[in-house]
DNA sequence: ACCGGGATGTTCT
DNA sequence: GAACATCCCGGTG
């Protein structure tokens, strides 16, 4: 199982985007720890959606670099953390060239290893798939928050690496529009793992693009 | 299963 | 002062 390198990131996140699904975010956990430090905690990637910059209204960085968002514009393969509705954190991938601004947002994992660290901390979450099934939930899974902005997924200066054990991306990814948006809803950059149940909307149901606006 | 609303506070206008 | 790349709970069918 190796860690994914560099150059995967140093491209376009449409690009990026659909080859992440079936790869592995790893959050290393110490050895002699006790509680949710005490292993490693592994979710597959199964749900993900490409922020593209100055061309996307949707994108933290669609105005340019800001204090929140310069992780953003940093070297590809960084993690970008932000903080979002009073209460949540969310993760993504730095793709591209440094400075231009662009990354993939992890929006859900299908829970491989460490479980049970992941349920002490999302003591609600009653079945299994509701532990990684959305950009906030994994994040609280696997104890990702401020102090993982800016990690490198590459080094794992942080303990948080993207790995690939083999598992080659979905031949036929689902590919549809975001979740959550105001602006930019138009793109289909949205791609998850046909089938999965912890795709996070529900049972992994297709999304279809909405209707044409009205003339 | 589906839908509506409240929580909660940082960030940017 | 509004918006926000969300989640959870409690209603109804």
């Amino acid at each position: 199982m190796r860690v994914v390198g560099r150059d995967f990131y140093r491209r376009d996140p449409r690009a990026v985007a659909p080859e992440l699904l079936n790869k592995l975010l790893v959050r290393r956990g110490i050895g002699d720890a006790d509680g949710p430090d005490a292993g490693d905690r592994v979710g597959r990637i199964v749900e993900v959606e490409a922020y593209c910059g100055g061309i996307d209204p949707g994108s933290h960085a669609f105005r340019g670099m800001t204090a929140r968002n310069r992780t953003m514009f940093g070297p590809p393969g960084g993690l970008y953390v932000y903080f979002t509705y009073g209460m949540h954190w969310c993760a993504n991938a730095v793709c591209g060239e440094e400075g231009e601004g662009v990354a993939v947002l992890l929006r859900a994992l299908a829970p491989v290893a460490g479980l049970d660290a992941m349920r002490a901390v999302r003591p609600r979450a009653r079945r299994d798939r509701d532990l990684c099934s959305g950009p906030a939930k994994l994040c609280q899974a696997l104890g990702l928050g401020h102090a993982f902005d800016g990690a490198d997924l590459v080094t794992g200066d942080r303990a948080v690496v993207v790995c690939d054990d083999g598992t080659p991306p979905p031949a036929d990814p689902a590919q549809t529009t975001r979740i959550g948006l105001t602006n930019g809803t138009e793109h289909p950059w949205r791609w998850y793992v046909r089938g999965d149940p912890n795709v996070s909307t529900g049972g992994g149901r297709e999304t279809l693009p909405p209707p044409p606006p009205p003339t």
